[in-house]
Formats: C-alpha cells, sequence, structure tokens
DNA sequence: AGAACTGTATTATATGATTAATACGGTTAT
DNA sequence: ATAACCGTATTAATCATATAATACAGTTCT
C-alpha cells in the first residue's frame, strides 16, 4: 500500500498536481513500484483532508498517462515498468534541476553559496 | 527602469504571484534597487502578454507590503532600505533551500548527486 | 447471499484567477 | 494648454479549482 506519510500540502499549486506530483517523485525514487496498491479515493481524500473528486482527478491523469490501472469496484494498481521508472525520473530531475539553478541565479548567489546551503538544509 | 528580460512565465503559480517574486528576488540579487522605477502597469501587461489588472494586483500587493510607493497619475518607484533587502533575502533563500531539499531527497537522491547535477546546470 | 467496500458519474455551488471594456482624474512633457 | 501618459476603479464574463451530496454498478470478503 502507498504511503503518503511524507506528503505536505504546499500552496499556490493545485492540490490534484501536488497528489500526482507526489507520486511521480515516489516512482522516481523507487519507493513505488510496479504492482504497488492505491489508497482508494475515499480513504486517501479523508486522509487529506479534501474532497474524493480532486483526488479522482489525480488519479485519472496518472490512469492516462499509464501509470495506473483501475477497474471499477476493485482497487487501483501502479503499472510500472524500468522504462517508464527511467524516463520518469529523468524528467522531474531535469525539471527540478534547471528552476532550482535559474531561481538561485536570479537571486544573485554563486555555485559555492549554493552547495553551503544545500549543506544546511540537508539533515 | 527594473527589466523583465529574464522573466519567464510557469504553469501551476498564478500569475500575479510570479510577477510579485520576480521582483522580490531582483531585491534580494541587489539588481533592484531603491528608488527604481517600474515599468506601468499597461507597458508590463503588454510586454508579458497579459491583462493589465493582473500586473495591477501584483503591484498592489507589493505596494502593500511596502515594497512600492505610487502616486496617482505617476510612475510607480520601489522603496527599499538596508533592514528590507536582507530580510527579504533572508526569507526567500530559506524557503527555496528548503523546498528544493524537500524535492529532491523525495526523489531519492544523495547529496552529492544534487551538488553534480548543479554544478551540470549551472551554465 | 449480503455487507462493505470499490471506481465512476452527475449536478450544483462557491471561490479565485484572468480577461475585457471602460471610465475618471492626476502627472508629465512638448 | 494639451496630448500622452500615469494610477485607480468598476462591472461583466469566463475558466479552473474545489467542495458537496448523491447515485449506481462492479469487486471482495465473510
Amino acid at each position: 500500500m502507498i504511503s503518503f506519510e511524507h506528503f505536505e500540502m504546499e500552496s499556490g499549486m493545485p492540490i490534484y498536481l501536488q497528489i500526482l506530483l507526489y507520486i511521480k517523485r515516489g516512482i522516481a525514487a523507487g519507493i513505488i513500484k510496479d504492482n504497488d496498491e492505491l489508497p482508494s479515493r475515499r480513504v486517501l481524500s479523508a486522509l487529506l483532508g479534501v474532497n474524493p473528486n480532486t483526488v479522482q482527478k489525480a488519479y485519472h491523469m496518472l490512469e492516462e498517462e499509464g501509470f495506473i490501472q483501475s477497474r471499477s469496484g476493485s482497487k487501483s494498481y501502479m503499472v510500472l515498468n524500468e522504462e517508464k521508472i527511467e524516463a520518469t525520473r529523468r524528467q522531474l530531475i531535469e525539471e527540478e534541476a534547471r528552476s532550482l539553478v535559474e531561481r538561485f541565479r536570479l537571486m544573485g548567489l554563486k555555485k559555492e553559496e549554493v552547495f553551503a546551503l544545500v549543506e544546511k538544509y540537508w539533515k
């Protein structure tokens, strides 16, 4: 069963996108594996304190991208293979790395200062 | 005159917040200085391809936070002092550093891999 | 078989973000 | 002075996000 214990709400990004991203990061990290069982729409919505429709929207998008298989009446499961995992990982890392570098440069930091910050906040 | 040449639209975050953040990052970087002239609402909205009201919303919020002075009929100008600059810089860096570390850890990267990514994308 | 779950669908409502079209009065520059 | 800007305000319409309240049919488990 996929865990959402490290999920933290951010303001500014739509909730359904946050759920989608959380799962994709789990895939990239190898924490979420092929055939893993997802919490039901109702259960997850109660856990996160949001509407079931919001969870459904995230799950539905993941299904359209081929990450989830849903059968009406049954639970939903992850559908992953090495290729999808690697592609997801590559894409997420690329996006995050680009935007992080972009932002810190706009704030006028030097590479070495970014290293120091990562060091400081890594605990 | 404050430049928006490095402004890039992101999806997922409201435009008025993106404008607000862009200016705060400029302040933190020291690129935007006290008494600097801002592009007018109409000019900037045309430049970014958005509605004047959207720019007004960002400027209005910045004024409420004390970063901008507006006189009806005239241009708007930045109002900054060392204390505000330093506070802005500290707050932005703290936020960015926390979220970047959080995200890369969720994806299962090690500290050294993050260093390598920063190195790679810094050009 | 029957209870308790599932996924899925529908309709309604509310709020926030964005665009659009104006309007008014203050300032700046020629 | 007067034209060309400025900030500010108002009203309307549209779209995305999120909630709410149900409903129905398929599955899983006892």
